[in-house]
DNA sequence: TCTCCAGTTGATACCCGATAACAACTGAGG
DNA sequence: CCTCAGTTGTTATCGGGTATCAACTGGAGA
């Protein structure tokens, strides 16, 4: 029987997980062997990505990148976070939210997972499992699709909400 | 083995489905017995969801109700589709496209099922596997996170479009 | 180290899906 | 047939994301 884990990233919370070096320096290193220029606008987006242990939006990333960056401007976010998705670096997630989605980045990484997503306070978990890549599989072997992309989104209340319940869910922003 | 079937809904291509009568009249007589004010706008955006095979999205869905009500404005199409989500008789999707993402809306079927989307064409095929249900179910088990909902979601190229692969894929919108 | 220019940036304006506010209208219970 | 709470169309607006363009700069070459 497979048992999937939960782990990992704790979003939205503002609590940062517990280290989660993800990559490391790859990134940057990784966009200048492939020609690419690296501004320091640019240095500042993908550091914050590659560091930051949330999943986090294009709001965000530019509140974060503004700290060192403080001209950065929308616009130049959204163009770094197209170059990225582009050369394949990072992930677009598209995450239910109260009321609505909203567009979340991460490092591409090697495993495949899913997310949780808390519909109350919005955290974000990550879960692998092997029922997931058996899925995916087959859908694969079906033969009549070919698969680029396969996102499993799970949308539902967290633990830590399920017990407050009814105690007022605000969230911390 | 688990094997999955492909079926059903080719959406975005105009073509009809070869049937496809979801749930009958069940969605009015539904509302009616809640106690849902049955107007005239409502009547004809509710009938169109659920007797059009397609997966539909707002701007179609107001298209296709201006033929019944011309009148009609896409507040009232916006409104509805927010009452019937959550009065939960329609789902949400949130399909891939051709860079983007596009909301679609269809009766809420007590089968699990996922959604194949076309990147190239937009086509939109129905996808149901023991795998997916299990890992559904697995997820539950894993009891900490109550889930709502789950959305598995994939991207790639139909069978007609790689075969007609680089010759001119024109949507006939 | 300096020059130079293709590629990048910030500013501005804009697009488009979706929503808020509000006066006019209407379904359906009495 | 009356009545009014609930619904509609209109208009304005919001927010994420993109196009445009002149000014700027990273980094390859001299």
């Amino acid at each position: 029987m497979t048992n999937g884990s939960l782990l990992v990233t704790e979003s939205q919370l503002g609590r940062k997980a517990q280290a989660g070096p993800i990559h490391r320096r790859s990134l940057l290193k990784e966009l200048r062997a492939r020609g690419v220029r690296i501004t320091s606008q640019r240095r500042a987006v993908i550091e914050i990505i590659q560091e930051v242990p949330r999943h986090l939006d294009a709001a965000e990333l530019l509140r974060l990148a503004r700290e060192r960056e403080p001209e950065i401007d929308r616009a130049t976010i959204y163009r770094t976070i197209s170059l990225l998705k582009h050369q394949g670096l990072i992930d677009e997630l598209d995450l239910m939210h109260i009321e609505g989605e909203k567009h979340y980045y991460e490092v591409k990484t090697s495993k495949d997972h899913c997310h949780l997503a808390c519909l109350r306070c919005g955290a974000i978990f990550e879960y692998t499992s092997p029922a997931f890549e058996e899925l995916r599989k087959e859908i694969a072997k079906q033969g009549s699709f070919q698969i680029a992309v396969v996102r499993l989104e799970v949308g539902g209340i967290c633990k830590k909400c399920s017990a407050a319940a009814g105690v007022a869910g605000k969230r911390p922003s």
